[in-house]
DNA sequence: GGTGTTGCCGAAACCGGTTTCGGAATTTAT
DNA sequence: ATAAATTCCGAAACCGGTTTCGGCAACACC
């Protein structure tokens, strides 16, 4: 227990590693070792060294860090900012779960936008080249996304906002909108509905893919046999989700309930409603998902199943932090369910479309 | 022009000063201080160092540079995440802005959230003591703001989203709230209003005051007085603005127009009047602030003052990049004015309310 | 033609960490 | 008791830059 007098701090006020080394009487090299956890330090010295680290307030400038080991315990998110983001409401609650996992784990987050695909690339060399993260979160997975043939050419990790198929080496994390779209179309035929139809988003995304199959299951676990009348796509704006919902009511025998991939979208039955005299939740039923706060204004209300943008944003960030760890891509897979809102947009077939469904029914048989 | 061969790459591939110095048979202490602009380097060599950075495609590693300069060429955001973010709806483009402007200079973002005045210190803090923001962009300037005070006394650059009161070496952007107000007024008196009110948001926030003053410098432009049954404040959701409508609705001699400082408070001035069966843009004229996309919804549309947030973010990057750079704070103050949007819920006072608050006026005398 | 200047660059220290290497002290094996 | 293996830490190189310092050459000056 020599030199008294650690005391003084000739710098910028930060605890640096020398100051903690000096305290203890020890080399920087080997407080380095201590607090990372080399097996060649003895036990003893690693609980000296932890305990005065803490009692000093010393934490490592991870830019510091980085210089030797190359990382900078930084992640990166690059956020699509272009016309039909219908994803734009989250970005508040989807940032704050990120936000959260990594302050959790004194990781630090940076964001760039992108409003194509040419600059989102860029975007993410720029990050890479300059080491500004260590991995990235990459909302919006495609079907065929190009981002994930590129990052891992560059041997970079990553972990997708959805599911992709054949995503050998991926990690990600989804909702289940497959079972959200087979449980709105049981959720309908309870009801009573019989003719359901199904608006579904763009098929460039994968999880257009996977509702679709969800919602043709729901079909069959009701015993209904799908109509390709009853079934469009590329619908992610409320003007699209009119225009599909007035498509779909002018039909010869329209449907009394419809399910659509995208809140947005569904937002769009309102209009398209009201202008051919019908009620939502009475005349016309319709199911949403997302859980946009915009399905919460119109009367009824948007009956949807939620997603927690927060917690997926939290799920990403921790996973995508295992996997610079080292964890294994494909074992850092998680998914969770949608929950169900019901604000008033379902309700039974009224006796006046389902008169006519029938009506049409007997006539065409 | 010895040793050809500077073409290996036997490092990660990336390409660092010592490379770009061999290529040119120099030091890299030399190239640093030309690529730096020190003024012991010969122009003729600061251009040759210049061209063969460029077309070996040398970008330094801005944590490498930190760990010297303590600087990294990141700004840092923390974004509120509390209960009645009406911001919430800007920050996809707020942060779009942000990212741009950063982003053509070869700086980043470091973007963390916070749910109180504690976590956001706290955020601060430790962003700053980890040195992952050069500076701070902060949103949402409050009329006494403990940010300011505390990030003055640590040195840190910093410039607001919004003017404060006093703000002896602060720098900001701001949009001309006041104006709009004033112009709100205007605007509603030209169209024949003679009872206009005014609600106002939470009068913590800066610009609440502001505004307020933008108001009744309108009311004094029109040769109106201002009358305290017509003012309301704290306003910031649809419901409270709901609230608000209703108490001025039911007053002896309501008001013909409404100014709203916020849309999220104008929004529920639908509901209110709705429930009293008046309707807006008719039998009530309301006019909102910020141009939120909600407020295309309703029907009539909110007249409102757009506020281009894309175009603050931008500026707030730039203004905090050059104060960074070495810029004085109180040089480095920009306003702009927001762009009024005629959506229809404007509009001359309709003859009932006209003569009944002719005939209340009368009554009264 | 010596003597200051000045311009320009090389050499080396430095920033705050990490990682490799070697050796002293201790333990274990013989 | 000695040799061999092990444990544990110091010393120093290293990462990719920045910055200080000193000195060589060219120039100006008298």
């Amino acid at each position: 227990m020599a030199a008294r007098g650690w005391n003084a701090k000739p710098n910028g006020g930060r605890v640096k590693i020398s100051d903690v080394a000096g305290a203890l009487n020890l080399t920087k090299g080997t407080v380095s070792r201590a607090l990372n956890g080399y097996p060649d330090i003895a036990e003893s010295t690693r609980l000296r060294v932890r305990s005065e680290a803490r009692r000093m307030g010393y934490v490592p400038l991870s830019h510091a860090q980085a210089i030797r080991t190359g990382r900078t315990r930084s992640l990166g998110l690059v956020w699509r900012v272009d016309s039909h983001d219908g994803h734009r409401a989250f970005l508040s609650e989807f940032l704050d779960g990120v936000s959260r996992a990594v302050s959790e784990r004194d990781w630090s987050l940076t964001v760039s936008t992108a409003d194509s695909d040419v600059s989102e690339r860029a975007t993410l060399r720029r990050l890479l080249r300059e080491r500004k993260a260590d991995g990235f979160i990459l909302p919006r997975t495609m079907a065929q996304d190009p981002r994930v043939k590129w990052l891992r050419k560059e041997e970079a990790p990553f972990v997708l906002y959805g599911r992709i198929a054949g995503g050998r080496g991926c990690s990600w994390f989804d909702f289940l909108g497959e079972n959200a779209m087979r449980d709105s179309v049981r959720h309908l035929h309870a009801l009573g509905h019989r003719r359901i139809a199904f608006v579904n988003s763009d098929p460039l995304y994968n999880f257009a893919l996977l509702r679709k199959e969800g919602f043709l299951e729901g079909l069959a676990a009701c015993g209904m046999r799908p109509d390709p009348e009853l079934m469009a796509c590329g619908a992610m704006t409320p003007k699209a989700g009119d225009a599909a919902t007035r498509n779909l009511l002018c039909l010869r025998e329209p449907p009394t309930g419809i399910v659509f991939a995208q809140d947005m979208a569904a937002l769009g039955a309102y209009p398209a409603a009201a202008s051919l005299g019908l009620e939502i939740g009475r005349d016309l039923s319709i199911v949403g998902y997302d859980g946009v706060p915009e399905g919460a204004s119109p009367t009824p209300g948007l009956s949807t199943f939620a997603v927690d943008s927060r917690w997926a944003g939290s799920r990403l960030a921790a996973l995508l932090i295992d996997q610079v760890r080292g964890g294994s891509p494909e074992e850092l897979r998680e998914t969770a369910e949608a929950r169900f809102i019901s604000r008033g947009s379902d309700g039974p077939p009224s006796r006046s479309s389902r008169g006519l469904a029938k009506f049409i029914n007997q006539a065409s048989t």
